[in-house]
DNA sequence: CTCCAAGAGTAAACTAAGTTTACCGATGCA
DNA sequence: TGCATCGGTAAACTTAGTTTACTCTTGGAG
């Protein structure tokens, strides 16, 4: 639907972490979203993001894309359904391993996945110049320092 | 549901932005359900962190809140008439202005919103003792930066 | 060798969420 | 007085995600 256009008073002190966090990441998946459809992968959804997000879908069972993606086997396979449905990916089976079956990318699949590294890009190239190359450079360096710890986990 | 359990190789050089606000983002809101659910606030659920989001419902429009979201009016309806359900908000006319109306917090509303931000004081101290202080403050502040620049709108 | 537990995948029913479309009521201005 | 606008609602439709339950395969314990 509509973007959110925040109007209300900003003080950053108040800001915590919860807020900081939340509101650029929901506008990069709606850009990410816009512009995917606009570049002509028009049936890819919100949702859709819970698969092709880092690292992506290539190679993988669809029990590890669940866990990833922290939902259940089921909603996971509905959405490797519609992806599939509209030619993103192929599920196999994982030959010699039990009903295990593996999620691959079809060539389109692939196109989209390099559009959505383009657009992260583009974004971070906005955010480098509005920043400053250093002070972005440190907030990814900050934010990896997250990821790596065991705090998200 | 289940929380994912990340066990990738992490090679931060290859981390984009958006997987970067993305996990740590998803960490926050899960475990502000699971504790608000655990301290009693059982009926709450992950959508209702639209409505509870920072600087929260009290003293606002239904549209207001909508747009802060991101979602349709109906939408936001909804999820104000569940959470009036539970009794943690309510709704009434505001005087003079047409059918608008205004939320407001109950005993209980407060009560849960003043957890949320507990929860999230306890999540900034644990951040802060992982990355140290200053580093902790540091991304604090790149974020601030992030949340007032047009990047974001 | 057989049986059975464990793991992966799938299916179906149910619930919840959010969009579109459409309508009501009040305000305020031409 | 008439009407455009804005906020709020309602209903129908569609999509998502959970729970529950079943299948198939593998691998071990007896």
């Amino acid at each position: 639907m509509m973007p959110p256009s925040e109007s209300f008073p900003v003080n950053a002190e108040d800001m915590l972490i919860g807020a900081l966090l939340r509101v650029p990441a929901q506008a990069i998946h709606r850009r990410i979203i816009t512009e995917l459809n606009a570049a002509g992968f028009d049936d890819l959804r919100l949702p859709h993001i819970a698969v092709l997000q880092f690292p992506g879908p290539d190679e993988v069972r669809p029990a590890t894309l669940a866990e990833r993606a922290g939902m259940s086997k089921q909603a996971m396979n509905r959405l490797l359904g519609s992806l599939e449905g509209f030619g993103y990916i192929v599920r196999t089976n994982a030959p010699g391993e039990g009903g295990a079956r593996i999620v691959r990318f079809t060539q389109r699949g692939h196109a989209a996945y390099a559009k959505i590294i383009d657009i992260l890009r583009v974004i971070e190239r906005e955010w480098s110049s509005e920043l400053g190359p250093e002070r972005f450079a440190q907030l990814k360096t900050l934010l990896t320092l997250v990821w790596e710890s065991p705090l998200v986990r």
